[in-house]
DNA sequence: TGATATTATATCGCGTGCGATACATTATGT
DNA sequence: ACATAATGTATCGCACGCGATATAATATCA
């Protein structure tokens, strides 16, 4: 008969590599974020701006599935560093839009190589890397349509 | 031609769905690890203590690929709620040995339950659970033999 | 219109994670 | 034996991530 705690094991979790890897990957991107003076939150911050070229807090909220109290002080740090400016939306002040300034900008050319050099660490099959995208969002488009 | 910047997109990361996949399990856990007094860090801990027995802070932190300055202020929770106790060993003083206590080795029976209520959570088939597994401890391991 | 609800953002406190560093103990080499 | 290195743990400072709550602006509805 199986062991009455054998779900208990840590080998047994399916949640425990996934937050060991995603510590992983954090520790990874680290040495190539320092360069642009990001950490890994800030650059998926910055990632969302690239593309959108103007949002608020609440799209940026949705986008990465973080909350407001994690979201406004990330995006403090990075007006500091100046690579975004925060401005009341006139027709509704309580939006707060979001846009790049040019340093901003420019950092997305420099941010270029982070992907390939990124990609170059880890060693997975095309197949692993697709099948893996596929359950993770599996998994995240469940939650979202609750 | 795939535009310039394609790399940089959000949708485009095998690295973000992991990030957020971890918060949100983080998140699942929670209701069902307060009525433990526990946080999901301290959760992993006390597991491997209920399948070890006894360990040490080295041990815990290979284990859970945590670093020490991680570790450290954990097991001083853990203590205080009484899950867990800290003596020096006696052939090598430098060596800090764990020990559960009477009601940390009583909490596993009620964190039987925990594992199961997760299940329910994520919908995965058995194929997708375990390749899920395989993909990502292949990354561990990877990291491990370096 | 005016009380109430909703929405978007911000603040507070706590518990991680981690790089850097410090400290005490043991091992090692001459 | 004794200076030096290695090892195991602890401390410090910073940046999240989140539940709870607050605040300001807009929407809703009697």
């Amino acid at each position: 008969m199986k062991e009455k705690y054998a779900a208990l094991r840590l080998k047994n979790q399916l949640c425990f590599p996934i937050y060991a890897v995603s510590n992983m990957i954090t520790r990874k991107y680290k040495p190539y974020l320092d360069e642009l003076d990001l950490t890994y939150t800030q650059y998926i911050v910055m990632m969302v701006l690239w593309e959108q070229g103007q949002t608020n807090e609440k799209f940026l909220c949705e986008a990465l599935c973080l909350k407001s109290n994690t979201v406004t002080p990330l995006l403090k740090k990075l007006r500091d560093k100046g690579y975004i400016e925060k401005t009341k939306d006139k027709d509704d002040e309580r939006n707060l839009v979001i846009t790049l300034t040019k340093a901003g900008k420019e950092l997305q050319d420099r941010a270029l190589s982070v992907p390939e050099c990124i990609a170059k660490e880890f060693h997975l099959t095309q197949d692993e890397a697709m099948e893996l995208y596929r359950i993770l969002y599996k998994l995240l488009d469940e939650e979202k349509n609750k």
